[in-house]
Order: structure tokens, then sequence, then C-alpha cells
DNA sequence: TTTCTCCATGTTATATTATTACATTAAGTG
DNA sequence: CACTTAATGTAATAATATAACATGGAGAAA
């Protein structure tokens, strides 16, 4: 069902296997000198990711690595896509339940994410240097942050126009 | 324990009694004024989530929902849940798959919230400062946010005094 | 090299969350 | 009343996720 997609980081037009490529890569090189292991399933579902440059559900990416030979339990897709969010090459969006490759890897970063109800795409940006006063509130009453999700609903630019035609 | 803040809810003591009520009363207040209405099985979820005072599954409320006699097919809970979460009696909490009643009712507010990994409660503040700068972000992209969902993970202060004892 | 250990993977089964579809009932309206 | 719409009842199933345990393979220690 992967149905063809153009070449969009978040909405922007780019130039889609150098994307890849340079992505990939610079995972291997993280990977390496963390001694941490990108292994055969686990690379190919963060290519799969790269690839497709959308949220996809676990069921989906299963479906995938099914064609390409691999097993297809659900294990094997919840285990690599844990693997990838552990390390920061992935991110869940929670409000899809899916997931989706780190649009900027490598930045320290705490993601927010821009969801199109329409067409389902995802972008990604960093959450602004940041809400002072949200971990102020937090702070004073002694609950300590992790990490916070940050994804907003709406309609992208595209599906606005598309409307509008 | 407990100096009183009111920009968030869920952490401090207060009277629950009497807030239950209070809730219980400004939603039928509400419901009356803007003509939709609170049917039986909407104002028991609408009870029991402010009852628990925590985040709880559809199938938890479910199971309630069966012990106090009403049908305990799923449908019968997402049905009510929705009408909740459109109305802005509830929220959902994505990261938990799971529905806990608003605490500021009334206000016209964009919720952010503070889950505890360890206790699993959840504190609801407002999040409108963080949103402006974001929102700008998005709409020069020509993206229109609806609406955004901000959950933090963390450990509440409680979880972090009880793992030092 | 052999053995040990750890981590990753394979596999079965099942848990949890959510929706579709259609029948029935109740409530408001002309 | 008849008509329309909203709400509920019910069955079936879809979609998402995890538990539990067996197997395999790479690297470290003897």
């Amino acid at each position: 069902m992967s149905k063809k997609i153009p070449a969009l980081v978040g909405f922007e037009q780019h130039n889609h296997g150098a994307c890849l490529e340079n992505a990939l890569n610079s995972a291997e090189e993280y990977c390496t000198k963390n001694k941490i292991k990108l292994t055969p399933i686990r690379k190919k579902v963060l290519e799969l990711l790269l690839q497709e440059h959308r949220a996809l559900g676990a069921y989906a990416i299963l479906a995938m690595l099914r064609e390409q030979g691999f097993s297809n339990q659900p294990p094997v897709a919840y285990r690599a896509l844990d693997f990838l969010v552990e390390h920061g090459f992935a991110h869940k969006i929670e409000k899809l339940n899916a997931f989706i490759a780190c649009s900027l890897p490598g930045a320290n970063h705490s993601p927010a994410f821009l969801i199109c109800k329409k067409c389902k795409m995802v972008a990604e940006t960093q959450s602004a240097p940041h809400n002072i006063s949200f971990k102020e509130t937090a702070n004073s009453t002694g609950f300590q942050i992790e990490q916070t999700i940050i994804e907003a609903q709406g309609i992208c630019q595209s599906c606005i126009e598309t409307n509008h035609l």
C-alpha cells in the first residue's frame, strides 16, 4: 500500500536521495562512535522510514519488512523502532500511533511536530528554546520533566490550496 | 504539602467532593446553555473521571460502566469520551491512550500535561505562552494549527521523594 | 579454541486500544 | 401524529502493542 509520495522534508521540497544517504551514513557513524549496533533489521527500518518520509505504523513497516524477506512478527518491527527512537534516529508520533525518521539528526533536540489532518504529512521542527513558563510551572511543583511531546494538528499549506481549487 | 498553585492541578491537595460537584454542575450548566446533551451515560463517564481524578483507559471506564448497569460494549465508552473531549470536559492523554477529566473547566484553554512515569499521575496546566511562538513558526510555512498536544513526561515530586527514602 | 555471556532475533500467543456497521430507541419539530 | 435527527444497543473485527520463552551469533575470558 505504499503509494507514491512527493519528495518533501516536512512540507518543503528537497533532494530525497541525498537526504537518505546522508541520514543513513550519519546513523552508521553515530553507532560506530557510540558502540551501538545498527543491525540489518534496524538499518532497514530506518531506511524505510527515510524513504517513505512520512509517519508509518508499525504494521506498515512490518509488511515492508516481509517484502524484503525479514520475519513479519510484530516484535521484529517494534524492537527495531524502539531502538531507533531510543537513539534519536526516529520519533513516535503519539497522535498517529506511527513512526517517522528524524529530520534533524545529530541535533540535541526536543522536537515538535506539525501533523496535517488531510494528507497526514508530518513536519518536524525544533521546539522553541523553551516555554519557560511551562517548565517553571512544572519545577515549582517539584516535577522534573524528562521529555516533552509537542504535536500540533492542522492543515498544511498544500492541502489548504488544494481545497480552494 | 501544597501551597496553592492555581495554574496547575493534579499534584496538590484539594477538596475532592466539592471539586466533583462543582465540575458536574458547571458541565450541566454549560450543556444547557449550549443546547448539548449531557445524557446519563455521558454524565456518568464524566463523574467517573472526576472521581478517579487520574487518566483512565477506555476499557477501565467501560468496566466501571458495567458495574453501574450500563452496557459494556466499547463504543459506549468511546462515544461518551468523544463527546466529553469534543466539548472540553475531558482530555485524551495520547502518551497513555487514556482520558482524564478537565481540571480547568470553562477556561478557553489549550492544555499541557505533566505525566509522572512512576505513579502515572497527570497534572493539567495552561500552555498558552509557548504556543504563540510555535504558532508563528508554523504559520510562516502556511500551516494552520488547530490544536496542539503538549505532554511532558517525568517524575513528580512525591515519587522523587519516595525514591529517596 | 572452547566456553561463557550478552544481546539480538525468531516465534507463538495474547493483551490492549479502537472502529465499523447496522439495528433500535428516544427526543425534538413541523 | 408523522418525520427527522441524535443517541444508544450490539456484534463483529480492525489496529496497535507486549509478554514470554526459545534460538542464534558475536565478542570476551579462560
